[in-house]
DNA sequence: GTATATTATATGAAAAATCATATAATGCAA
DNA sequence: TTGCATTATATGATTTTTCATATAATATAC
């Protein structure tokens, strides 16, 4: 009898997508950046601004947890905050210049890297497999 | 211009993995259960002992994170220890009786998460994708 | 408008994860 | 065998994350 892991498609799914980004996230520690850092900045790159809760949401974090890492970048002069004109309850972050620097690079790297992973697949079935999972993501309404 | 994360390959796949395994996780809180929980049993499920640093690879967690958890896990009576025979620097884990009745419960109930998350999706879509995350977790050697 | 519900973020207290390193067993070379 | 490198797990100190809940702004019903 197999594991039950070895069979699970979510548990599967999971590995292979730590398995994938390991040697990226490996690369980011000799930065010494963390994973949630770079998630935050690469979620705000090029220069696209988000609340705490799209942040949260976007980079697999709690919202409480989202708080406390934005205040960490903002002490580290990576990000800047501001309430929301349209919502007084929402705060907006955005990159600031050295925030941005150091976004470019990384996401310069991460594509480098991801170009890389994608080798060895044929480019359809890389491109079918990003649809798959933009489509989970954001899920296009059916007609 | 679009977010730098809504086309790259690795963010899509986290982020879709996390949300199709939210709703399951919604159910574990439910029954007070740590996801991280969860994943130690499922590896261990149905009757599969593993090392911690087996396991720390399957859970997706550090070596310190999961010799902690297999000692709340022990104290709450769902598994034991055991130093490995063959290698006396190894710790074997293996579900109590209690872990498997837990783990059981559990299995099934993501089997049936699982089933409905699928559908929808073609039986062999379905089998490639499980191919494609299983041979990048343990890739089959090339001829 | 007022009261009530909902939503977005913040925060204190507690739990968990992580880093760096220690300990101990094994493998390997000479 | 001895010595040295490697591997597996444990542990102290610290940082992060999380839970529960607070605060404040907005939406809704009346």
């Amino acid at each position: 009898m197999a594991r039950f892991t070895d069979t699970y498609l979510l548990a599967l799914m999971a590995q292979a997508s730590e398995r994938l980004s390991s040697e990226f996230h490996a690369e980011l520690a000799r930065q010494g950046i963390p994973v949630s850092t770079w998630r935050i900045l690469a979620t705000l790159s090029p220069d696209m601004p988000a609340t705490i809760g799209e942040l949260s949401k976007s980079c697999l974090a709690k919202q409480p947890t989202m708080t406390r890492q934005i205040e960490r970048l903002e002490a580290q002069g990576l990000v800047q905050r501001e309430v929301s004109s349209s919502d007084r309850r929402q705060v907006k972050v955005r990159l600031t210049d050295d925030g941005r620097t150091l976004a470019e690079d990384l996401t310069q790297k991460a594509k480098v890297h991801e170009a890389r992973v994608i080798d060895g697949y044929g480019a359809s079935e890389v491109d079918q497999m990003k649809r798959f999972f933009a489509d989970i993501v954001a899920p296009t309404p059916k007609a």
